[in-house]
DNA sequence: ACAGCTAATGCCACTCAGTGGCACTGTCAC
DNA sequence: GTGACAGTGCCACTGAGTGGCATTAGCTGT
């Protein structure tokens, strides 16, 4: 994830940093002047390439505002592919999010505020935010069916994984709230204390 | 719910009409041709409408397609703002759940099930779906906050909601994925079963 | 029954997201 | 160098969604 710019061969080193001034332009535009306000012309316009070329890069307007999100779930997907995952499920869920946290770019925590921040006030860019939340939780009951032999209609993993997403988002939501406080130390900190709550959401009164 | 439609003035009853039309024929193009292959001046060809009267009616060509699943999340905010609701708050949740699939349109359940079905197959109303699902969590909180005295950002009050949408969703996918098997009844079925799991989903090994 | 009011509609022109096609250019392999 | 080809720019197009304004049709009052 981090710097592994310099060794590639330059058509490569090009594309990328076409891809990464996009999102980093769309960000910083789409927090300046407003989502809608800012057209794809105005960010191309901006990043110097065609419209064509943006479309090249990310599948819709909505795709280059949540490029922080994507980066995290693919990530937590690779990660989960290969990791032990012994013991109790969604405690193992957790610890394999917590790493895949840490090991992210150090640039990616800004970005990912900048992009929770925006998913929360423009209502399609939730909408999609909650696609990807859900394309992942599919894949992974995919790979864990997989691995434990169980089918994916094994109802109690995809409740499972359905819980463990809720509680990230959760954590995520309050972690955004209170404006990013602590960095990815908060925001395990509270993944961490959201995943203790859970026993008492499932009793508690109203 | 049901047919108020004869008591109400002219004016009133001709725009239901339409946007019942519009919602009716919109699911039957959808699934016969494609979501993607129908355009919205096919659908207000086939209903005799402008494209203008159908933008006053729904928001975009995914809420009309989502009609059927804004009907319920509706109903059931209406009936949650009312309810009693005592004793454990998710167990409320759920029954207040199924009193609402029962006062449903008889022919609501059609709809639905054709709804799931488009919705599964077409990711980007699978994102508009499951922003109805997290505004509908809001509402719920905010509803429910307000009532017991806890703020909103009160946790496991937040968590307890995610953990019923997320067991409804899982439930409604089962049903959906047996082509809605028993009807409402499969349906509420489906439900209990799902909320009883929950427990062994915290715990469960992989 | 008739005229006036107004909500709802139809029509037209427009913006902008997203796609397809084709020519071009810069990078890589030889 | 030179040919191959991935990546890009440009252009024209479709379709979703909006604003404005004239027109229709249902609800008044008399």
């Amino acid at each position: 994830m981090s710097d592994d710019l310099r060794e590639l061969p330059l058509r490569e080193r090009k594309k990328l940093r076409t891809r990464r001034a996009l999102a980093e332009t769309a960000l910083r535009l789409f927090t300046e002047h407003g989502y809608d306000a800012t057209t794809l012309d105005d960010l191309c316009d901006a990043v110097e390439v065609s419209k064509r070329t943006f479309f090249r890069n990310y599948r819709s307007k909505e795709d280059v505002a949540l490029a922080a999100d994507s980066d995290l779930w693919s990530a937590y997907l690779d990660r989960v592919a290969v990791a032990k995952l012994d013991g109790p499920l969604l405690e193992a869920l957790r610890v394999a999010l917590n790493a895949t946290l840490e090991d992210m770019d150090p640039d990616w925590e800004r970005r990912f505020l900048a992009t929770r921040e925006l998913s929360e006030s423009v209502p399609v860019l939730q909408s999609h935010s909650l696609g990807y939340c859900q394309d992942t939780t599919r894949a992974m009951v995919e790979t864990l069916a997989g691995r434990s032999g169980t089918g994916v209609d094994e109802p109690c993993l995809r409740l499972t994984v359905e819980i463990f997403v809720a509680s990230w988002r959760t954590a995520c939501l309050r972690w955004t709230a209170q404006g990013g406080q602590g960095g990815r130390d908060g925001l395990t900190d509270l993944i961490e204390r959201t995943f203790a709550l859970l026993p008492d959401a499932l009793t508690c009164t109203a």
